[in-house]
DNA sequence: TAATAAAATCGAACCGGTACCATAAAATCT
DNA sequence: AGATTTTATGGTACCGGTTCGATTTTATTA
């Protein structure tokens, strides 16, 4: 907090006798000093603490070695593994990660991407985007590069990373095998990005020649807990209880399982859940959630390397796309002896 | 990405026809322009889609709208919620957060410390340090203000909030009034921060007039669910099995709590844990686990402001230190109607 | 040793804003 | 209307680095 921050460049070149551009030249590395002056200059800078100011090094070569990632909220227990990934490889790199929380508000999703040149970043990675339409054109003219998680199409100038839309199908095919007859789905609003988890309820019972039943499908109004319990009084309150559920997400699918086990109903054998995105607590839960792993840590890995890559490259290479298959983990809420 | 962003207060200056300084003015709402010029010039904004560069504003201006959070790691169940309160109240004030993992490495720790300069930061909170003393020197002399979270001590130059150090009090009152009389303790490693929780252990059982018994003392190598399973074990393998256990934090009692009940042993009915730290999980993990909070939220929440405040307020004022009181939460894990 | 080539260093413009002083324009007062 | 204040705007140095052409120093060659 000592105000002495302020020994500039220039300082360092008075005493040790050299010009600024050659401290400059010697604090980046450039070949061509003499040894001699070399260590004259490195000398000054110990003697007088030395540091350069990034602000004006950013200014000149437009580099701020920051990445931002905006997320959703950081408190959704998907995103801090993903933001863990994110960090890692931008520390890896030289750069710091600015987390931004938009709350799935197309209006702060809207400001971020108008105001990134405020920022100060190289680049950004975002999902969760509530309102994708709106935003395609603000980023096609956005400042610095964007990292997409999630499909946002075609017509849109950025680099992509994202799941096969498979999840739902694999949960769904997990259900099947195991026997279930009379299979529920429980989510949240159809029209956000998770809704199109619902078709694959559909689908597949089609594809199996499964006849679907409408009151079999929960939608709450978010990806809750919440939504969860309240998929479950609902399911409990049907004539018939359903023998297998298919949760949008873990949180659901974990809201559902305790309220089952409250209401006397064992999981896996009398109802076999299973949920989307694998996260922590999935593990933690018990009976522990069988999951449908949305491969976290890789996606956020590989953003920040797409990401990385395209500050680098600038606009010289094609956009990239890469999709990511998802795994179905198994565990306890679907591991059941016995077939109906 | 449009590489347009070259437009700059000089060009909105030559394009309505005024100088530099006066555009400033008016992006700035500096009074005393007169209406006409200010609406020439935004239109001219407006028409180039002008969007003042913050690199170049901070340089002179020295205020970079950044603080940075730096924390062991973001996959911690107890940093989401603090992360998220500082992001909260940094935006409010206009500011974005950086987000820094250090895991618990002195060098990195010391690192962040030393190169703040080099960050576009105005300020850093900091917590889990794992080297106190090798820090106080650097906080003393860095270049930004630096808010701690957790009691460092009288002689570093920080604003800091803390929380009491009796959760472990709490804690252990409670198992003692609800009736335990053979109490034990599980934990991580005694020299860590936490360590010190261990201690609440001793006294609280002395303090009561019990003897304390260390063959009733799991220390494990760290503070995860693992040493939790572990600690489990070898309860269960003492001869006389514990009757309430006190586990250091919330990670501790799931792992243990779990262990047990796959042991076949009842929690509350058998044996009552509580534990420290009020996480998420801990409302998730079945039985729920009795917590003594640690505020997590509120503490994020004055952490940002004391920081915010000393950006703004400088040296002037004298430093400032929060101390908050840890509350106990009752739930299933301690909730036992029999007494033994 | 002088001429030439290569290497090292200097100097100044520049990045894009801010801030302060000087000046011009408008308003107020005799 | 002319002098005096007040208000609005212009001009420019500055923030602390980088960059690149110009210049000096050193090394090479004849």
């Amino acid at each position: 907090m000592v105000k002495s921050d302020s020994v500039t460049i220039a300082d360092v070149a008075k005493r040790a006798g050299v010009a600024k551009s050659t401290v400059s030249r010697i604090i980046n590395d450039v070949p061509g000093v003499k040894p001699v002056t070399r260590s004259k200059v490195l000398q000054a800078i110990e003697e007088l603490g030395f540091r350069p100011n990034m602000l004006a090094r950013s200014l000149k070569t437009n580099m701020k070695q920051q990445i931002a990632l905006a997320i959703d909220d950081i408190r959704n227990p998907y995103y801090p593994e993903l933001a863990w990934a994110v960090e890692q490889v931008a520390k890896e790199n030289g750069y710091r990660l600015v987390l931004i929380n938009h709350y799935g508000n197309a209006e702060e999703e809207l400001a971020i991407i108008r105001r990134m040149n405020e920022m100060h970043i190289d680049g950004i990675i975002m999902l969760s985007i509530s309102n994708p339409t709106a935003l395609k054109n603000n980023i096609n003219h956005a400042s610095v590069p964007v990292c997409l998680i999630g499909n946002m199409g075609e017509d849109v100038n950025a680099d992509m990373v994202f799941l096969s839309k498979t999840e739902g199908l694999l949960a769904m095919e997990h259900l099947i095998r195991i026997g279930c007859s009379n299979i529920a789905y429980a989510g949240g609003p159809k029209q956000l990005h998770q809704g199109t988890r619902y078709e694959a309820y559909d689908t597949s019972l089609s594809m199996n020649f499964m006849k679907p039943n409408s009151a079999n499908v929960y939608i709450g109004t978010d990806f809750s807990l919440q939504t969860g319990i309240q998929a479950a009084d609902y399911f409990c309150s049907l004539p018939e209880l359903p023998d297998g559920v298919y949760a949008a997400n873990d949180m659901i699918a974990i809201g559902l399982i305790q309220r089952l086990l409250e209401n006397k109903i064992r999981v896996p054998e009398d109802v076999t859940v299973v949920g989307v995105d694998d996260i922590s607590w999935s593990t933690i839960a018990r009976p522990r959630v069988s999951s449908v792993s949305n491969l976290t840590g890789e996606t956020g890995r590989i953003a920040a390397e797409l990401l990385l890559r395209r500050i680098k490259e600038g606009q010289t290479t094609p956009l990239r796309k890469v999709q990511l298959e998802p795994r179905l983990i198994v565990r306890e809420s679907t591991v059941k002896v016995t077939v109906n």
